[in-house]
RNA sequence: GCCCCCGUAGCUCAGUGGAUAGAGCAUCCCCCUCCUAAGGGGAGGGUCACACGUUCGAUUCGUGUCGGGGGCGCCA
């Protein structure tokens, strides 16, 4: 209907002026009803050049336009809108596409190309926390979003398994497998004091079987075997996380292990390279990358006067491998407080000067999340010790309402996850207004009991009421929303868009009786819902958030 | 000091180069002999932090100031 429209409106603007070759023609849907089902600023943008009074452009833009069978009229407003108003039956074509097409509102931007979203990539050094919590949501929506916008997504997470930190955490499982206690002062400085710690410890001294995604580990029971605690406790931690993010319904389709990198020769490649481009220097008996040839503020360290590459070379090499594995488009979802390392990463790869694009990988940030319990900040789980953990709102508010909350905002902005909101059964909760709605709709087929894929021959023409053409309204802008919200990696998007679908549901289910005597009007209306339960369907599977048919 | 994000109703937050800036909560009023009231209808509530600039038009774009958060390591 948009591109209808926009032609017709090509053609009129041809007309009224044929020495303007292209110009862009914008049709954007108003947000009040009164201004019609679609507007556009075509007249206002002319009348600079036409050095005419826009609404008389306006005038003959309307008087060019040609006939069409779905415009019910036109008309000039405000300082030179033209509004077009759609007949019903126009409108009521989207509820047959709908109903038609069990994909309907997805598209084949992507064209089956292949790409890369990675995200949680938490060190394996203790349970998730919420930050992991809403990358976990944010990504896996992104994932979802762009497969229904026809991309062909690899979930992918990263393990840092060769850092200090992992040191850190053999020392506190050994500590903890000898006996010792944070208040002892022979605990390290800055070791991990998590109830958790005590967990992996007795588990290695018990010499329990960890089967993590793809590793088997016995402990071996020895407190003074670090190499054994340091392999049994990364095993037990990154088993933990698999169950955490398997009760929040997030799969990834590969691991990638930082320790791999070393052992597999990767990232002592990847220096050589950069040693060969001639980017690198020796200072301080130290090697740095000079990242200021490439928008850095200052050249980085690689390789420690100690010995030992920083944290961002194996970055580069991953970064590296994951471009050589073929992705051409990379979107990596991080905490905001990863920002410093994007430059560093871009940099390195460009030092590499093998035609990697400036901008490549794309990054999703994400900003802290506070959560708040009866009015107060909530910062301490027993399991973790400082930190709340995902397991621990999962376990509160479950899992629809954890995710939900985790990805209806936007990323880049701070978060407060409301325990007492996401546990509230009434309509301050947003996840059950819409589960609600869509419930309420699968109650009213249920009763009605005939062959619901029989509403799609319908006859819509009884369709007349404000709210049946608000929600036709509304269902026609899905297949935009979606599509935006691809495009801005944005997910949050979907959750209003479903919240304003369930809200325009509840109204008309409220005003209007759907199973009324009249045999049209009650298909024409069951046709109007099930479209709509169709559609609340379809976005919920978008957050990964359930539809139940009762509740 | 430098870099990134944010500042919109009492609260939590959407939104946008254009038409009277929206939603939910909270406050007040109203609606179940009726398909799930986990619902609906209505009222009040705003200097879109502030200033300047660009523009026919700025809450939206730019610059600056002030607030809040995060990051600034030969840690990851």
């Amino acid at each position: 209907m948009k591109a209808h429209l926009t032609e017709l409106l090509a053609q009129a603007a041809k007309a009224v002026t044929p020495e303007l070759a292209d110009l862009s023609v914008v049709l954007e849907r108003p947000k009040s009803a009164e201004h019609g089902d679609f507007a556009t600023n075509l007249a206002m943008t002319l009348a600079r050049t036409l050095k005419q009074n826009p609404r008389a452009i306006a005038q003959s833009l309307i008087t060019a336009l040609p006939a069409s069978p779905y415009v019910a009229r036109t008309e000039i407003a405000g300082a030179g809108f033209i509004n077009f108003f759609l007949n019903p039956a126009a409108k009521a074509g989207v509820v047959r596409e709908i109903l038609g097409h069990a994909a309907w509102g997805r598209n084949n931007t992507g064209q089956g190309r292949k790409l890369q979203v990675e995200f949680v990539s938490a060190n394996p050094t203790g349970p998730l926390h919420v930050g992991h919590g809403r990358g976990a949501a944010v990504g896996d929506c992104l994932c979802r979003l762009l497969e229904a916008t026809g991309w062909q997504v690899t979930r992918e997470f990263y393990y840092n398994d060769a850092g200090a930190q992992i040191d850190n955490l053999t020392r506190s499982v050994q500590c903890r497998a000898k006996g010792l206690t944070p208040d002892d002062p022979a605990w390290p400085e800055d070791g991990y004091r998590g109830d958790y710690i005590t967990d992996v410890a007795k588990a290695y001294m018990a010499k329990e079987k960890i089967d993590a995604e793809d590793k088997h580990v016995i402990g071996a029971g020895d407190a003074d075997d670090a190499a054994a605690i340091r392999a049994f406790a990364v095993a037990y931690l990154r088993r933990e996380q698999d169950l955490d993010l398997r009760a929040f319904d997030v799969h990834f389709d590969v691991y990638s292990l930082e320790s791999a990198l070393y052992t597999e020769g990767k990232v002592e490649a990847t220096v050589k390279s950069l040693i060969a481009s001639g980017h690198t220097y020796e200072q301080d008996d130290a090697l740095w990358l000079r990242t200021t040839s490439f928008g850095d503020d200052k050249d980085r360290v690689m390789r420690k006067r100690e010995g030992g590459y920083t944290y961002f070379v194996p970055d580069v090499a991953y970064h590296l491998d994951k471009w050589q594995r073929g992705f051409s488009r990379v979107i990596n979802e991080q905490g905001a407080d990863h920002h410093s390392t994007i430059t560093r990463v871009r940099a390195g790869l460009q030092a590499l000067g093998i035609g990697i694009p400036q901008g490549w990988p794309d990054y999703v940030l994400h900003q802290m999340v506070t959560v708040m319990r009866g009015g107060e900040e909530m910062k301490i789980s027993k399991r973790a010790g400082s930190y709340v953990t995902l397991r621990d709102l999962i376990d509160m508010v479950g899992r629809d309402a954890t995710r939900y909350f985790l990805a209806a905002r936007r990323a880049d902005s701070q978060l407060v996850f409301d325990i007492d909101l996401a546990l509230a059964h009434t309509n301050d909760n947003p996840v059950y207004y819409i589960q609600y709605a869509h419930a309420r709709i699968c109650s009213v087929l249920e009763q009605w009991g005939g062959d619901v894929s029989s509403l799609a021959e319908a006859d819509l023409s009884p369709l007349q009421l404000p709210h049946e053409l608000g929600l036709m309204q509304r269902l026609a802008e899905f297949p935009e929303t979606l599509e935006n919200a691809a495009n801005e990696l944005a997910p949050h998007l979907i959750a209003y868009y479903l919240k304003d679908l369930a809200g325009d549901l509840h109204s008309y289910y409220n005003a209007e009786k759907f199973l009324v005597e009249d045999e049209a009007v009650k298909h024409a209306r069951l046709a109007l819902v099930g479209a709509t339960r169709q559609v609340l369907q379809g976005g919920l599977q978008l957050l990964g958030v359930s539809a139940p048919n009762e509740m």
